[in-house]
RNA sequence: GGUCGCGUGGCCGAGUGGCUAGGCAGAGGUCUGCAAAACCUUGUACGGCGGUUCGAAUCCGCCCGUGACCUCCA
């Protein structure tokens, strides 16, 4: 049914290419899921409905996806001169609780987030504390190869060595010498051979409340390494696509090609895919910068930044309107324009279903449909498609006014390419609630039935005291040229 | 400092050698008891200066502004 010209910018080779899977009709994904020691964010949310947005368009273009996304609960490092001090193990001493239970919690945050911004679950979603014998084993062979040495039980990636024969780079387009002499010292990092290896096993201190055994010392894993292991183990050493944030793509991503590529000589996905920030004034949203929100505050506008609440899916309109590759500036004033014309949109798809077919001959041509996969087709440009959705609203409402008349046919077709690209790719959902109770949803219509009488009787004080006292409590009414329209507020 | 990117009408944001993106806001109109919604009409934008071209916002150069990465980060 969907044309399979998917065309995806690979961050690799710096091009758009047709995507075209290693296995077809297997399609696996991996993509960095969050570190969970702290409240999702908006820039959580873009990543999950950016790559929400492909796994949905893949499976829809007839692909068996494997879509696996990581939780992060172990192996970052705060930063080289805390001596490798955890970022969970850190948290968790503030707070006085179990490192996993800070884990648990904010996981359950973000799965709860996520689930309000429509995002299908991932089919795989790994834990890197889950994953610690498959990052030891990696080591392992990644030793074995020479490409990494021991100091003091800890191990490094030995990157100079690497790049004798790899290119240390390829991904972020770094130049090693560049590297080399801009990297910064920083205390702690005596017992690396160069500035710019990276752990791969880290040997930790008395304090740390995070640790594991291991053929080299009580310890813990490095940061790039849980990607490497969990991606290899749950798609293979090769597969086809690696998604992540820009923010991602020196060193992490970077390392994790490196790790790869010593191990097994391929740099694991065919096709890396990077979206763009989300940013704040200009901004890139970061706890440093005290610009930061989290999508509890949003969904609650409970912030000193915003002027109201936004809904979920108000969120995830507003991400799809830019394109993933672009950074996408946050504002009040944005947000709003978004809540107002995703309501234009669904209103325009609701009123689909009270357009009686009057034409005898076809309005809308095939090409709407073809339209809307070029978009997408065109590296996900949901942003193009919502412009075609749009455009074919604005049909919609003409319809609606008798201005336009659709055939049977014609209304076929505006509601299949509505669902298939609104609801089933886009993963919008409208939010209006119905009345709970066919009895409440009749006492409704019974009392706007009234009010029509009183209308139409010239008894408008009665008329607008019915329409008063259910705008009152919650009833939005709208008068139409045969009758009425109400929904829930 | 090094590397990479961006600068589009009041706001957000697509596009990219010639063909109206779209949304929001604004103005005028149609409809209407009022309200709301909807529809129609309306703005001819691409940081500055040069260059290439029949033609550039789109390619090239320089300048200005701005952002990201180089440190955990979506």
């Amino acid at each position: 049914m969907a044309e399979q010209k998917l065309s995806l910018y690979n961050t690799l080779t710096r091009k758009k290419e047709k995507f075209s899977p290693l296995a077809p009709p297997f399609a696996g994904m991996y993509v960095c899921g969050p570190t969970v020691y702290g409240e999702p964010h908006l820039g959580h949310a873009r990543s999950a409905i950016v790559f929400d947005l492909l796994y949905r368009y893949l499976s829809h273009s007839g692909y068996k996806v494997r879509y696996v996304r990581n939780i992060t609960d172990v192996g970052h490092l705060e930063n080289d001169a805390d001596e490798g001090e955890d970022k969970i193990a850190k948290k968790a001493r503030l707070e006085q609780v179990e490192p996993m239970e800070v884990a648990q919690e904010y996981t359950n945050s973000y799965h709860a987030a996520m689930r309000k911004l429509n995002n299908l679950p991932p089919s795989v979603e790994p834990r890197a504390s889950g994953h610690i014998i498959e990052q030891q084993e990696l080591i392992s062979a990644i030793l074995e190869k020479g490409f990494a040495y021991e100091v003091n039980g800890s191990v490094y990636f030995d990157v100079e060595k690497y790049h004798q024969e790899n290119n240390y780079g390829k991904l972020s387009g770094r130049v090693l010498e560049d590297l080399l002499s801009n990297t910064r010292q920083l205390a702690g990092q005596q017992e690396k051979k160069s500035n710019i290896d990276f752990a791969l096993w880290k040997k930790a201190a008395p304090e740390h409340i995070m640790h594991w055994p291991s053929a080299w010392s009580e310890g813990f894993p490095g940061w790039h390494l849980e990607c490497s292991a969990m991606s290899a183990k749950y798609l293979g050493a090769n597969f086809d696509i690696h998604g992540g944030g820009m923010d991602l793509l020196f060193p992490h991503h970077e390392c994790e090609i490196a790790q790869n590529t010593a191990t097994n000589g391929g740099a694991g996905a065919k096709y890396w895919i990077h979206h763009n920030m989300v940013t704040i004034g200009g901004q890139k949203m970061g706890k440093s910068l005290g610009n930061f929100i989290t999508l509890r505050e949003f969904f609650s506008g409970e912030h000193k930044m915003l002027t109201q609440a936004y809904s979920p899916m108000t969120i995830r309109f507003f991400m799809l309107q830019a394109h993933y590759r672009s950074t996408i500036d946050f504002t009040n004033e944005a947000l709003q324009a978004s809540e107002k014309g995703l309501n234009r949109l669904f209103e325009g798809i609701a009123a689909l279903d009270k357009i009686s077919p009057q034409g005898k001959q076809d309005v809308l041509s095939d090409e709407w449909e073809q339209k809307c996969y070029q978009a997408m087709n065109d590296d996900l440009n949901a942003a193009v498609l919502i412009s075609h959705l749009f455009e074919l609203i604005r049909l919609i409402n003409q319809g609606k006014n008798n201005e336009i008349a659709f055939s049977k046919n014609d209304l076929q077709k505006a509601k299949h390419i509505m669902h298939t690209f609104a609801f089933e790719l886009l993963g919008l959902r409208p939010e209006k609630e119905t009345a709970n109770t066919e009895l409440t949803e009749n006492l409704i219509n019974f009392l706007l039935k009234l009010r029509l009488e009183a209308k139409t009787q010239k008894n408008y004080a009665t008329a607008d005291s019915i329409r008063d006292y259910m705008t009152e409590i919650g009833i939005e009414v709208k008068d139409t040229r045969d009758g009425f329209e109400w929904k829930l507020v």
